[in-house]
Formats: structure tokens, C-alpha cells, sequence
DNA sequence: CAGTGGTCTAGACCACCTG
DNA sequence: AGGTGGTCTAGACCACTGC
């Protein structure tokens, strides 16, 4: 058995309850031997929802569910936008877009540091709103490199654009990188999260690459500081 | 041969230059052969430094540096202080301490949601101001749970309280939960960071855990909006 | 000291990229 | 087709926790 396919498994009898009596899992040797898989398989699975900060190793003692795990926070390390960020509550997602267009490398407002493409590389320029329950939530200043993204238009921009290129597309999501500081608004952006200039915002800068390593977008997302409040879980090695 | 240990080697060869008029390293099976490690150790220590971003693997192809790898930034991972997160970069830590009280929880300014402790438990409270060059950096209100973290001073909280507590109490680490969001200055952090009232402050609240899983400290921390950028590196799972 | 998770070995086969 | 990384097996032993 695979262990991508285990995992939902197990994390469908832990949200169940299976487990929650004694706020711990079976020994491995138990797991091992109630699901039919390899040690291996199991360890890999148990990794992934340790990773997640849904569970808890202690050598000597055992796996451990982690309690108060933390729900309606976006998590940081989930890179694939608001609509598989914000699972664990439901709320309504909106998109106004606010222009798409192509422009050339070097007429970019803004570039990651160190990042070295020709400057007549074409690049789609996406401006999103989205909104949640209705409430002003990002900004998106979105760039797409067109020779990894060979199509955009009004429509698809309107949905989830990750989900396009990685549904439609067929894209392999590798891995991203992440700035994130918080900055003063300027009005124009203030203007669509109904803020005011010089009011805070929690800026993300966001670089996402494929599988191959290649960087087929970067964005700059300014948050509106009051609707939102990011989570990540980290290992202190 | 440890896989720890093996991380450090690898590690210094990579930083040395060693793989650099490559861009990549030699297949597993000849760094197998020239590390003398076997192909588990090898994998997760290839397997951590992917983590940390410094190395991209693709399937059929290879094990890839990362170039332009991100230095001076504050890596949100790191969970342990200022003094080994800003490994990279040269810069003078100073820390002033601003207060140190034992208290009781129920009479904690703040708690982390879904906490329950005795209201008679003991924590220490610091209060400090970190500067970076000179430059006021972050302003921290920390809690310390008694029972688990024995003994505090003034001279240990002026220096790294993690490092003490690593080093000296033996302390094992476990993981950190972290919720980040960006919110307006009182007056009173706002007169310990140079700046004033309702500018922007990165915020991160901080959760840090025993190996076995115990809460030994939580803290806020405001950070100086100009003076602070965090990094992070993400898989897209 | 019994039982648990962590590391390690030595293989095999699969999935994918590249020439 | 050959070579690369990804998954998997079936063990062994080590390190730690808790009774």
C-alpha cells in the first residue's frame, strides 16, 4: 500500500475518534499489524502527520495525538492558495480580479532578489481581491512565467489558478519559498482592502517552483492585518 | 556512521564549494561510494537539507543545489532565538531585560488558546528588548512554566535563555507552534522599539514543547516592522 | 527490564528524466 | 535504454520511557 494513500487512512480514523479515548495511537507494532503494512510504510505515513503537527513521537513511550491542534488559522505551509488553506472551517471564497495582462520581464514592478531571466521574458501580471465571507482579505500581485504557464485568461483567474495548473495544466509543484514582513499599506492597495494608507499589512512574498526546480511564479500578497492570522508548526532540531 | 554527523560533512563540502561547477552532486550510489554511508543515511541527510531548502532533488535526474539560497533573513523554522537564526550574517545581539517576575498562570497577561493549567501554577514572566547592531529588534513577553524550567535570573535572561536551557538543564526540545499576524503598537512596546503608538509590529506567537510533548514556554513577540524579515521554505505536498 | 520509538542494513523493484 | 531518485521489504540493533 502506498503510504500517500495510508495516510488519508489513518487520518481519517484519527479525525474520526478511533484514537481520542487514550489521546495516543497503538504501538507501531499494533498499527503494523491492524493496517497490513510495512514498518516502513507506517513510519513514513506517521512522519507526514508529525510534519503537519498532528502528532507526536516519544521514543520509549509512543505516538501521541496532539491536542488543541489549531483550526481556522491558513497554514504557512500550505503554498496552493486560500481555497485548500482555510479547510478545517468553511467559509466563502470570492476573486475580483483586478487586471490581467502580459508584460515583459523587465517591466516587472517587482522582482525576487537574485532571480536572473531574460528581460523580454513574457510574464502574465495577475491583480486579485479575494474576499472571505465578504470581507477584504488579500491582495495578490501575481507573476506567471508563460513558458511554464502557456495560458491564462479572465476566467481561470477568477478560480483558483493552482488548481487550474495542477489539474489542467498538469504541473509539478516542487517546493516555495517565503519572505514575509509587514510593511505599511500604500493607497492603492489600502483602497481595495478597505483600509487606509499607512494602515499595517502582513506581506508575503512567495516564490513557487516545479518538481524540475524551475520558478514559475512569484507573488507579492498583502493581508489585511485584521482578517488574518497565520499558523505553522516547526521541529526544534 | 550517524545521520546527523553525515549532515555536517555534507553539509561543509556543499558550503566549501565542493558540488558548486555542477550545480548538482553525484548520484546517491557514488556519494554512497564516496561517503561510505549506506543508502538510509545518505537519503536522510539529503532528506534534511532538502527541508531546509539548500538542495532540490528530481526524480530520474538529481540532487540539485539550491542557488541563490536565502541569507539574512530570519528563518521561521528556526526555533530557537535570535543568536542561531541569524546564522549567515554577522550582527551583535545585545538583550535588555526589562522585567523578571514569577507569577501565577491565572494572572498571566495573555494564554495560549485552549490551554488549561492550574491557575496556581507557577511561571516566570520576562519582559526583554533585543537589539540588532544597536537597532531595537523585537520586544519579547515570555512565560516559563516553573516545574518544568526551575530556575531563572536576571544574568541568564539577559544572555540566550534557549541556549541555558539546552545546555545546562538538559532541556530536550521538541516542536513549536507558531501563529503569525501583523497588529498595531501599544505605546508601551511601541517606547521599546524607538517607534509610536499604532504602527505596524509583526507579531508571532510562540509555543514551545518538551520531546515529550509538555509546554515548557510560550511568548509574544513584537517585531520592529522595518528591521525584521522572516524566510521560509515549503514543500507542495 | 519490558516495551516503545529511532537508526541502520542490504537488498529489490518502481517511476521518472535524459540522451 | 540507461541511469536517476522514490518506494518498499524484512529484518537487526540501539536509545529511551516507564513500570
Amino acid at each position: 500500500m502506498k503510504y500517500e494513500a495510508f495516510v488519508e487512512l489513518l487520518e481519517q480514523d484519527i479525525n474520526n475518534g478511533r484514537y481520542d479515548q487514550d489521546g495516543k495511537l497503538p504501538s507501531e507494532d499494533v498499527l503494523i499489524e491492524s493496517y497490513q503494512v510495512t514498518r516502513y510504510t507506517l513510519r513514513k505515513a506517521i512522519a507526514f502527520l508529525v510534519e503537519r503537527g498532528q502528532l507526536y513521537q516519544v521514543q520509549g513511550s509512543g505516538i501521541y495525538l496532539r491536542r488543541r491542534a489549531k483550526k481556522g488559522y491558513f497554514n504557512l505551509d500550505d503554498t496552493q492558495g486560500i481555497t485548500s488553506e482555510s479547510r478545517g472551517i468553511n467559509q466563502n471564497v470570492e476573486t475580483k480580479v483586478v487586471s490581467l495582462e502580459e508584460i515583459q520581464f523587465k517591466d516587472a514592478a517587482f522582482v525576487p532578489e537574485g532571480l536572473s531571466l531574460s528581460p523580454e521574458t513574457i510574464l502574465y501580471f495577475v491583480k486579485r481581491l479575494r474576499l472571505l465571507d465578504g470581507k477584504p482579505f488579500v491582495v495578490e500581485h501575481s507573476y506567471y512565467i508563460k513558458s511554464l504557464v502557456p495560458y491564462l485568461n479572465h476566467e481561470i483567474v477568477e478560480q483558483s489558478i493552482f488548481h487550474y495548473l495542477k489539474e489542467v495544466v498538469k504541473l509539478k509543484f516542487g517546493f516555495a519559498d517565503k519572505i514575509i514582513r509587514t510593511e505599511k499599506l500604500t493607497q492603492e492597495v489600502a483602497t481595495l482592502l478597505e483600509l487606509k494608507k499607512d494602515d499595517p499589512t502582513l506581506v508575503i512574498i512567495d516564490e513557487a517552483y516545479l518538481s524540475n526546480g524551475a520558478l514559475f511564479n512569484y507573488s507579492k500578497l498583502y493581508y489585511h492585518y485584521e482578517n488574518s492570522e497565520f499558523f505553522m508548526h516547526a521541529t526544534m532540531k
